[in-house]
DNA sequence: CGGGTTTGACCCGCGC
DNA sequence: GCGCGGGTCAAACCCG
């Protein structure tokens, strides 16, 4: 098993697919397949040989770019693991899926991208996820006083057609594995666990995180594979509409590049831009990794393509040296 | 005391 | 309609 994978799961195509890069067999995640983006040709932002992390960051290469490149569609919008979903695909296949993306621009400008699907109706920025958590509260708020509360028949026949109406948007969502011992892996954010959850044919819980920035609605759950128990895989939902609070505290290239630049980009999924062949590779523990470790990796390791291996955090990214 | 975690209860969507 | 399972709430608790 590898220690380093990306699974896409293009919602409303009826079914699970793979992450493209994986190939077509979800089974496949134990082949570790680092992006072949140049293959995608309907990606723009790789160069015919590959970039350096900072030159990726400052090149034309977008949110959109970079999420498309991931196969993160705009009308198809999440990224997940075939074994946390797997079991329960048949009830995921039929969720209706978001029909516009937020996307950041590389200086962190929010641009709002409305694909050109039928079901693109709405639009939503990114500060409304936040709204979203709190509509969602005032919805739980309305649901238990005050539907109940107006007590007549009428208001509560309002009530449920209201609900009817407003069937909740997924937000955007991807999910990463990692081999770690520590289950919350620390990506720069604050997060505050908000509940946690056994999961049916496992034997470990699944822990719900909620970014402690206000008004920011971005998730994430965490879980260990049940198949194998080494392997946490992390699922973020939304969009941080803010810096990362370890960028505020500024203390680092990469958290600048990841974080400033593209703040709502987990850093993990730079770890995806790696290129396979070049022959200086540096592996740079994540600033907040508490051990601040750096590495030194060269082409053919073992360890390359590990992040999150060997330490206690999973920040690490590749850095290709200049020629 | 403020902020984070724990955990039982509750809500909701889905399949049967 | 019912039961199941995932997701969320919120009171109680913990900790620095």
């Amino acid at each position: 098993m590898s220690d380093n994978h990306f699974y896409h799961d293009y919602m409303g195509t009826g079914g699970i697919n793979t992450f493209p890069f994986f190939g077509e067999n979800p089974s496949n995640c134990d082949q570790p397949i680092i992006p072949n983006i140049q293959n995608q040709n309907q990606h723009q932002f790789v160069p015919s040989s590959y970039m350096s992390l900072t030159e990726c960051l400052h090149s034309s290469m977008d949110y959109n770019t970079l999420s498309s490149a991931f196969g993160m569609s705009c009308s198809s919008s999440e990224v997940v693991c075939p074994h946390v979903d797997h079991q329960d695909s048949s009830r995921k296949s039929s969720v209706p899926v978001a029909a516009e993306t937020v996307l950041d621009s590389p200086l962190g400008e929010t641009s709002v991208e409305i694909p050109p699907t039928p079901n693109s109706s709405t639009s939503s920025t990114s500060n409304e996820a936040g709204g979203q958590e709190d509509s969602s509260k005032i919805k739980k708020h309305m649901q238990k006083k005050g539907c109940q509360e107006e007590g007549d028949d009428k208001s509560k026949k309002e009530c449920k057609a209201k609900k009817k109406g407003e069937k909740k948007q997924k937000e955007q969502r991807f999910a990463f594995m990692t081999k770690s011992e520590i289950d919350n892996l620390e990506d720069g954010y604050r997060w505050r666990k908000y509940g946690q959850k056994t999961v049916k044919n496992s034997n470990f819980p699944r822990n719900y995180y909620r970014c402690t920035t206000q008004k920011c609605g971005v998730k994430k759950r965490v879980e260990r594979s049940y198949e194998d128990p080494s392997i946490v895989i992390t699922t973020y939902e939304g969009q941080h509409n803010h810096h990362c609070p370890a960028t505020l505290r500024g203390n680092s290239s990469f958290l600048y590049s990841s974080s400033h630049f593209m703040p709502n980009f987990p850093p993990q999924l730079f770890a995806q831009m790696l290129p396979p062949n070049n022959q200086q590779n540096l592996l740079i523990s994540s600033p907040y990794n508490s051990r601040n470790n750096y590495h030194q990796h060269q082409a053919g390791n073992p360890e390359y393509s590990v992040f999150g291996g060997g330490t206690d955090d999973a920040s690490w990214i590749h850095k290709q040296e200049p020629p």
